[in-house]
RNA sequence: GCCGGGUUGGUGGAAUGGCAUACACGGAUGUCUCAAACACAUCUGCCCGAGAGGGCUUGCGGGUUCGAGUCCCGCACCCGGCACCA
């Protein structure tokens, strides 16, 4: 609590108080920033700085970056930011040259709502809320290099954005050298004729159409025409968790339409494998890599042709070994051959349970999808227990025993995994049995049983899967796999498929490519021109930034909500003077039109740790020499990268993913030398807080709900609490300025840090924060005098042993946690030796209270610089040597040796802790608690783990 | 449903297979004070017992081990993520 007893405060006038510790922080704060503190100099351009630092070993030191909404900060958002500064700290005074910064990623929807609805410029209330969160961020006291800070709506910065993604769309992947290359390098093999052209064509025989949409299937950024979530009502596109479950938009209840739109793609799908093997080298948590394989989904399997009316239907499979087992196919509802094979009637005896009651095929097929189109993904797959779908009324062959297969559409085959089709083995598939078991389709057993239920699948209740059983039922006239295990079988039948020209093994991901444009305002321009035959030119170099032009209204234009055949018009498309533009682009001024999609908010964060290493380099994204000095491979890092990501684990997949698809896109080109952007990542856990919500479940204020009586009382009501996340809906949030304003922003620190470990969860409890404050009172009480405001410290070389004892011991012990960043042990550790201190009494010996003092400087930096300086000391504690723990004072004079019987303990031993295992047994089994609680019983076995343990086995 | 993580006092949490409950909050008592606040000191897992002391205890049930919060198997519950992925 602030001091408000003015008697109290007469008596101690220099105690430790709220006022106090805003004094100092301010002071401090200033002086860092008058004095460049945090400067981690380059080893060249314009932040090079001295050569001795430059020569050090080297620690990037990153957070993921904040949107500056409008809200501000809560005491949750800074955990990490907190976390990664105790860290920089500690690195820095363990003599590391540490990059420790903080940017703004500062494009996004909720400023362009903002403008939409109160025609406020984007970038007026953008900036508005960074100046905002800057005043909040200083107020914590992280040492930021303020000189390499940037918001991605920089026109310097998103200059970059622009020109990688032009050095990604004038790029394509060579499969063979398996890395991306200049997309002039495959023109000159198309030109040289090494590379021949499809179609049989000669290069210079293709139209300029011809020669672009020829290029367009190989370069790494393309546009291509994408199913998307389509508004009318809205004017909008949206993401699928915006659709409700019946297909409507949850912002206006309008309808939602599945919407074929020319959108730009970033090709990630050529780097799929090299996401995933290079995972491995990485310092990241197991369950985040896992969650990428998952997301990148690699399985191996086949293609599988099944013949048609004299063409085919190709199917994915990872289960090749079961295509005996093959009864049925299923299409996805859009697939394209679905009207080719649909006959006019239906085919003699077709089952009733197949037509879903419709006349002809054509019928049945357009109610199905018409049926499927109004879902949403999220309804068609809360549905999916009961199997629907329709027979399309057409048969396939299976390729390997010629047998004919009935063709379905239904909505659990996907158009975008595999191939939009599946061959359907209802006996070793969950789904594919419903279905068969739902539409009375035969089911067939050729993997045998190995649980006892027997090979006869109409007296079985579910598939039977396997991967490790023999194969049955599979022999045909051209190819027999009975007997092998499933494993074998996959080779001998994909060799097959391979020989007589039915299919091919082939490895399927279930990544797709990223939907790289979005129909918006407040975000990067795409640096594309269209010229008058719609082809799609890059702008050069020298033309960007292409900077956002002003629009008289941020919003999308809005439709007739039921009219699906409109499109989309972006807020750029009304601006027609910078639509439409002369230019010369090498071939004389010709007219163009610009691309007015903008690109999504993932852009500016997908490299932003690059420009944090050279932020003001006007000539290249950054410098190679100063990017390969921060980031470059090392030792134990073999694709170079950032030495620590902190951030939360909601970015596991699209963030994580997408960063590492730029850094390869780059490397390939040359233009860094790192493969890898983030080497070490670290998910921090959320700060939860108490909702309290009354009889109505309505959240109440927690500030003032009360607790008595083993309950929580709300203006005289009782009121239940549960845990959830805090905000401002919840009526639960804390501002780190309010925490700042009553105890001060170290306090505010140590609480954070204090709170558990920093990859779980925990929930804030403000009445806690007291306990860390405490902790800095003392001391501060142990070094300085309440009343006069001096020293007390004295300088003697007569220190007590066991003053030593606890200095040294923390000292090993807090060096340990801070550098595998156990930050609340490390907080435990200082408050054990500042108890001891406070409990010795006494003025401390400078021998003591200067190591204090660094011990607590990374934690705690502002008062720890105040009582630096109060020691005598000029220099700043931010670059001193963290103390290093003499080991003959870490060690106890004497240990406890506990002694046990059969596991309990019986009695306890004051030993040396050099004793030896023969003399400590032979020390523990004259002990007479020992002989009493033997009661005379022989001894079987006796395990000694000197100095800590004595265990004894009676007979 | 699948994948990942978790479950330890009144609360947040600590514990290389070796003294379970460090440190902090909260609570109790005392010293100081006219009184209170602050500070300092002592106590504070549960049960039995006046006490000495004894028994029990890391979600539940098994197992491995001289010894399990920690390792293995099964179950329950909670939190994330993914989801008809062929």
């Amino acid at each position: 609590m602030s001091e408000t007893n003015p008697a109290a405060a007469e008596a101690a006038p220099h105690r430790y108080t709220a006022a106090l510790a805003a004094e100092i922080e301010a002071r401090w704060q200033d002086f860092w920033d008058a004095e460049g503190t945090y400067a981690a100099p380059n080893p060249k351009g314009d932040l090079a700085g001295d050569p001795e630092v430059v020569a050090r070993p080297k620690k990037f030191i990153m957070d993921m970056f904040p949107y500056p909404s409008g809200a501000g900060l809560h005491v949750g958002h800074p955990l990490g930011y907190i976390a990664t500064d105790v860290y920089a700290r500690f690195q820095r005074m363990t003599g590391h040259n540490v990059l420790h910064t903080l940017g703004f990623d500062a494009f996004g929807l909720p400023a362009e709502q903002y403008a939409v609805q109160t025609g406020t410029h984007p970038r007026v209330s953008t900036e508005a809320n960074i100046k905002n969160m800057q005043v909040q961020l200083r107020r914590l006291g992280l040492g930021h290099d303020k000189r390499r800070s940037f918001a991605t709506i920089d026109p310097d910065y998103y200059k970059w954005t622009q020109w990688i993604f032009l050095q990604i769309f004038n790029s394509w992947y060579d499969q063979d050298a398996q890395k991306a290359r200049p997309i002039s390098e495959l023109v000159a093999q198309f030109e040289s004729g090494e590379r021949p052209v499809p179609g049989g064509r000669s290069w210079s025989e293709l139209s300029s159409v011809e020669r672009a949409d020829l290029l367009s299937e190989y370069r790494l950024a393309y546009a291509s025409d994408a199913p998307v979530n389509w508004c009318p009502g809205l004017g909008t596109v949206l993401a699928n968790e915006e659709v409700t479950a019946d297909g409507r938009s949850e912002r206006g209840n309008f309808p939602v339409f599945k919407a074929k739109l020319r959108q730009w793609n970033m090709r990630i799908t050529a780097y799929a494998d090299r996401l995933l093997d290079d995972l491995d080298a990485l310092d990241w948590p197991e369950a985040i890599k896992l969650q990428q394989r998952n997301w990148i989904g690699r399985s191996e399997g086949a293609r599988v042709d099944f013949p048609i009316d004299g063409e085919k239907i190709t199917v994915f499979t990872t289960r090749p070994d079961t295509l005996f087992g093959a009864t049925y196919m299923v299409l996805a509802p859009e697939h394209p051959l679905v009207e080719k094979f649909t006959p006019d009637a239906w085919p003699e005896g077709t089952h009733e349970v197949w037509t879903g009651g419709h006349a002809t095929p054509a019928e049945a097929v357009a109610a199905y999808r018409a049926q499927a189109a109004s879902k949403s993904d999220v309804e068609r797959q809360a549905e999916a227990k009961d199997k629907t779908g329709v027979f399309t009324g057409a048969y396939a062959t299976n390729p390997v025993n010629g047998q004919r297969v009935p063709v379905f559409i239904a909505d659990y085959v996907l158009m975008g995994y595999g191939t939009g089709a599946i061959m359907a083995v209802p006996g070793h598939d969950t789904r594919d049995f419903a279905f068969a078991r739902a539409f009375e389709l035969p089911i067939v057993c050729v993997v045998e049983p190995t649980d006892g239920r027997g090979t006869d699948p109409a007296t079985w209740d579910d598939a039977f899967v396997s991967h490790d059983a023999k194969i049955v039922n599979s022999s045909g006239e051209h190819v027999s796999l009975d007997g092998l295990n499933v494993t074998e079988a996959k080779a001998r039948i994909t060799e097959w498929l391979e020989r007589e020209g039915h299919g091919e093994g082939t490895v399927n991901f279930r990544l797709r490519d990223w939907l790289f444009s979005r129909q918006r305002y407040w975000g990067e321009p795409f640096p594309i021109v269209y010229d008058e035959d719609g082809v799609a030119h890059a702008l050069p170099e020298s033309m960007l930034p292409l900077e956002l032009p002003e629009v008289d209204d941020y919003s999308p234009r809005t439709f007739d909500p039921d009219d699906a055949d409109t499109q989309p018009e972006t807020p750029l498309s009304r601006n027609e003077d910078w639509v439409n533009v002369t230019l010369d682009l090498g071939d004389g001024p010709k007219k163009y039109r610009r691309e007015t999609n903008t690109m999504p908010n993932w852009a500016g964060s997908c490299w932003y740790e690059l420009r944090y290493l050279d932020p003001h380099n006007s000539e290249k994204l950054v410098d190679p020499e100063i990017e390969r000095y921060w980031m470059g491979p090392r030792e134990g890092m073999p694709h170079g990268g950032v030495d620590l990501y902190v951030g939360g684990a909601e970015h596991a997949v699209l963030h994580l993913l997408y960063a590492r698809f730029w850094s390869k896109v780059l490397y390939d080109l040359g233009h860094i030398s790192s493969a890898e952007p983030f080497h070490k990542l670290f998910n921090q856990g959320m700060i939860q807080a108490y909702v309290y919500r009354d009889s109505r479940g309505i959240a109440v204020p927690a500030a003032e709900v009360e607790e008595r009586d083993g309950g929580y009382w709300y203006q005289g009501e009782r009121v239940t609490r549960l845990l959830g996340k805090m905000g401002k809906s919840l009526k639960n949030a804390v501002t780190p300025d309010e925490i700042c304003a009553e105890y001060g922003a170290d306090t505010l620190r140590l609480y954070e840090m204090a709170m558990g470990p920093l990859d779980v969860s925990r929930p804030w409890d403000t009445r806690a924060v007291v306990g860390q404050f405490r902790l800095l009172q003392r001391l501060w009480r142990n070094i300085v005098d309440e009343a006069t405001g001096e020293v007390t410290v004295v300088d003697t070389d007569d220190v007590d042993e066991d003053t030593l004892r606890a200095l040294h011991k923390a000292i090993d012990g807090v060096r340990g946690d801070l550098e595998s960043m156990r930050f609340n042990t490390a907080i435990a550790k200082v408050t054990e030796l500042n108890n001891h201190l406070t409990k010795r009494g006494g003025p401390l010996p400078r021998s003591v209270a200067e190591p204090l003092v660094l011990l607590v400087a990374p934690l705690a930096p502002h008062i720890a610089e105040e009582l630096w300086r109060k020691l005598g000391h000029t220099d700043s504690v931010v670059h001193q040597d963290f103390p290093v723990a003499d080991p003959a004072y870490v060690v106890d004079e004497t240990v406890t040796c506990v002694v046990q019987i059969k596991g309990k303990v019986k009695a306890r031993l004051e030993v040396s802790p050099g004793i030896s295992e023969d003399e400590l047994e032979k020390t523990a089994l004259a002990d007479e608690r020992v002989v009493a609680a033997l009661d005379g019983a022989g001894i079987r076995k006796v395990i000694v783990r000197a100095p800590k343990l004595v265990n004894i086995v009676p007979a």
